[in-house]
DNA sequence: CGTTGAACTTAGCACGTCCCGA
DNA sequence: TCGGGACGTGCTAAGTTCAACG
């Protein structure tokens, strides 16, 4: 937006003067060849370099003391803030890799394919175009194998379609085409609207209105999201909402009451819609209420109309469809600041459906007395079906499910591409560490940005438009989002992707800082980029310059796992299977917050930590009167274990002692009468007679006996053991067992608290497979190349949460 | 070279089901 | 055995990326 209003910006002044743009540019951008020459030898210290020749064996035992060199170091990101300044200056630098130059620079030159080098793929009759797309991200070499392999496929399938089965193999590169032959039996469409009963109707100013469907479907909307109050108190979603709403009533007659009058609903806060939301609600729990026999039809009835649509056959194999329902009508749910949060996102007409089908299949038939928008035989595209949505304007497809084979195949290359940055990522750090001093503005902004992207895991940032929430990324941040506190500590304080806040306090190399500051200094002020000459392109551009396909977004991937993996081995393999869980989970949950992956916290968590901390309390107060009991049976012992073990714990005091013992006399109680009803029931369910009430009576002594042994303590101020026989080894037993509950208690609050706004499901990703022993970890993580076989998952971490 | 279109990945929320402790 | 919270899953919004376009 107001990118490129700003050229120079003023050198600092105890640094070397920045040349403005006038001097050679950008040169360096679209050059090629942005890797002049190797590191220095001295640097090598942890070489990589010989990678690609080495013996896998010897490949995973290097890889494996780079990790444990610099497993301590990396484990710092996750607690960013803490030392970083130190750790990222100090960073083991590896070699500069000669085969990867040649390798970036055989790309980068991005020599014309001639004809020949076409992947035959590209010729066959079915597609369209000759297309250079994706080109360069084949190497010759490999395509030109691909092409042979392609050639004899081709016809073998053509000879028996059966065997045919490139796509299983995890080396062949994807090139352009994705299918040979693809059917599928389309989308299915919601519902058509129901109108509401007669008698249910939204109220304006107290007066029930009736209206036409196509408004009282709008309507509708808004009252069955009543109990939703993050959406509906939002003034921008109701402003929004109302505005389709009148425009709706407008178009087709508007309001009236019962006489026939018309009513101008021209007050939002006048509108009632609560009798639609009773209406639905209503509704919902009586579907809830059905026998179980009946549901279980109506599923078996709802999945039977649906197989056809589950699966869908890709080049003659079985594979499952991910979302083939279109999306319903309803109202935007924008999240964050969107502004157009709450408008109608209309339903969806065959008409503006476009299906993607292999040429020889049936093409699926439009609803009655429709048609599709087009029917397309792009076998360049991994969707079934498109159209696009009335709000944004936005692309939506079916495309296939997580757990096929395709997105299974492209999950897999997002991780092999993140294995692959960890052999040049020394390379790149030693890259943009000299480039922070850059005299090229671009360039200093750039190694910045990638500086930031690859310590604290920000998102690259594309600009936004107007229209959509004011969220930003790294490339996107502006003036305000970034506040220096000297002598190195940055703090970030922005929304991110979802609306989800980031902030961060963390310290920098002294170079990073000073270039903010620089990026920074007026006439810059808020609203301003800090990264003005910078984009996400230019930034992606440069980094392909490194590697073929490494992005700003690999190094979210590559930073998760790996930081994983370092965890993960950090983890002591001799732990019970309980402790290894809770060491996954935490290794789980500082991944999740390296990536920031937030919620919203949960409304009842407050209470749920009060009832917890009350619960271990409680539990406090039994060993305090446990140990009471000990004092009764042997009251020497006190001498043998000191006055303190007996002392009260500190958290408790006798108020809360007195509230707790109420609570527990009047727990007892309710539970005595909720069993005594509950086998009242039974007795008359059975035909029997019920008890009666002096049954009750006699049975709440019990609570009230309860009662009278508290005073009795509290007044004696001695606690009579309990049980037959009680002897101190028993009780010393009871006590270990208290002790135990106590601690796994506080470990599941301290779990719970730290949890509280983090979201584990998008980085719990991580299904171990087995045993989580380091080795294991390890080989996954290290050789998944060699392990991984889709669809039966090894158990890798990824980015992103793969059902099943 | 910036902008836009298109395709694909990433991610939070809502809701239903499962499962575990009292 | 029951109730409530953890967990899984569907849904769809919100990103990133790459190529074509003007």
């Amino acid at each position: 937006m107001s990118k490129g209003t700003k050229k120079a910006v003023p050198s600092d002044s105890d640094d070397a003067p920045l040349v403005s743009k006038k001097s050679t540019g950008r040169g360096s951008l679209t050059s090629p060849t942005v890797l002049k020459k190797p590191v220095r030898a001295s640097e090598t210290a942890i070489g990589e370099s010989g990678d690609s020749d080495a013996p896998l064996g010897v490949k995973l035992a290097k890889e494996k003391a780079t990790i444990q060199k610099r497993a301590a170091k990396e484990a710092q990101v996750i607690n960013r803030g803490e030392k970083d300044a130190k750790k990222a200056v100090k960073r083991p630098q590896a070699n500069g890799e000669s085969s990867s130059k040649k390798k970036s620079q055989a790309n980068g030159v991005k020599k014309e394919e001639s004809d020949d080098d076409m992947p035959l793929a590209c010729k066959a009759p079915a597609s369209k175009k000759a297309n250079p797309k994706h080109a360069e991200s084949t190497p010759k070499r490999k395509g030109k194998v691909a092409k042979k392999e392609e050639t004899e496929q081709d016809e073998e399938a053509e000879a028996e379609e059966e065997e045919y089965r490139w796509w299983e193999d995890p080396t062949k590169s994807d090139g352009t085409k994705k299918w040979a032959t693809l059917e599928h039996a389309g989308v299915v469409f919601p519902p058509p609207y129901q109108p509401l009963p007669r008698n249910v109707q939204m109220r304006y100013d107290g007066i029930p209105v009736k209206m036409a469907s196509e408004a009282e479907e709008i309507a509708g909307f808004f009252g069955a999201m009543l109990n939703s109050t993050h959406n509906v108190e939002s003034p921008t979603f109701q402003k929004n909402f109302f505005h389709d709403f009148q425009e709706m009533l407008k178009k087709t007659g508007g309001a009236k009451d019962k006489d026939g009058n018309k009513v101008a609903i021209k007050d939002f806060k006048k509108c009632d819609f609560q009798p639609i939301f009773n209406h639905f609600d209503a509704e919902r729990t009586e579907k809830k209420a059905l026998p179980a026999a009946e549901k279980k039809r109506l599923k078996a009835e709802k999945d039977e109309a649906e197989a056809p649509y589950l699966y869908c056959l890709w080049d003659g194999r079985k594979q499952k469809v991910g979302n083939f329902r279109v999306e319903p009508p309803g109202l935007f749910r924008g999240r964050g600041d969107h502004p157009k949060t709450g408008h109608v996102k209309k339903r969806v007409d065959p008409e503006q459906i476009t299906i993607n089908i292999g040429k020889e299949a049936t093409v699926p038939s439009p609803p009655e007395g429709h048609r599709w928008k087009e029917i397309k035989h792009d076998n360049e595209g991994t969707w079934l079906a498109m159209w696009q949505e009335n709000i944004n304007g936005a692309y939506k497809y079916v495309m296939l499910a997580a757990n096929s084979d395709v997105k299974g195949q492209s999950d897999f290359k997002k991780f092999e591409k993140a294995r692959e940055l960890k052999k040049h990522i020394a390379h790149i750090r030693k890259d943009y560490e000299r480039e922070l001093k850059d005299e090229v503005m671009a360039n200093r902004q750039r190694a910045t940005a990638v500086y930031l992207i690859d310590q604290f895991a920000l998102r690259a940032g594309n600009e936004k438009g107007d229209d959509e929430a004011d969220t930003v990324g790294c490339c996107s941040l502006k003036y305000e989002h970034v506040t220096l506190k000297p002598p190195n500590t940055v703090i970030f304080d922005f929304l991110g992707k979802d609306s989800i806040r980031f902030y961060d306090e963390v310290e920098v190399v002294p170079q990073v800082f000073k270039n903010l500051k620089i990026f920074k200094k007026s006439p810059k002020g808020p609203g301003d980029d800090i990264f003005d000459r910078l984009t996400t392109s230019a930034l992606n551009k440069h980094l392909a310059n490194f590697m073929t396909g490494l992005t700003a977004k690999v190094f979210r991937t590559y930073n998760a796992s790996f930081t994983m993996s370092n965890l993960l081995q950090d983890m002591k393999s001799s732990g019970s299977i309980p402790e290894k869980i809770k060491d996954y989970n935490e290794a789980n949950r500082k991944v999740a917050i390296l990536c920031n992956h937030k919620r919203t916290v949960a409304a009842g968590h407050d209470t749920q930590m009060e009832k917890l901390g009350d619960r271990i309390k409680g539990l406090k107060y039994q060993k305090w009167r446990v140990k009471q009991m000990m004092l009764d049976v042997d009251p020497k012992i006190k001498k043998k274990k000191g006055a303190e073990f007996f002392e009260l714990d500190e958290d408790l005091d006798q108020q809360w002692i007195q509230e707790h013992q109420n609570f527990l006399v009047e727990e007892l109680g309710q539970k005595i009468t909720k069993k005594f009803e509950k086998e009242n029931e039974k007795l008359k369910a059975d035909g029997a007679k019920e008890m009666k009430h002096k049954e009750l009576t006699e049975r709440l002594e019990a609570a009230d006996d309860l009662a009278k042994k508290f005073k009795q303590e509290n007044k004696k101020n001695k606690v009579e053991a309990e049980g037959k026989g009680p002897t101190i080894e028993k009780l010393e037993g009871n006590l270990e067992k208290l002790d135990q509950r106590v601690a796994t208690m506080l470990v599941q609050a301290e779990d719970k608290e730290s949890n509280k706004e983090v979201a584990l499901g998008t980085s719990k990703i991580v299904r171990i497979s087995s045993a989580l022993s380091a080795g294991n970890v390890e080989k996954l993580l290290m050789g998944a190349a060699e392990l991984h076989r889709p669809p039966s998952d090894s158990g890798l971490f990824e980015e992103v949460r793969r059902p099943y």
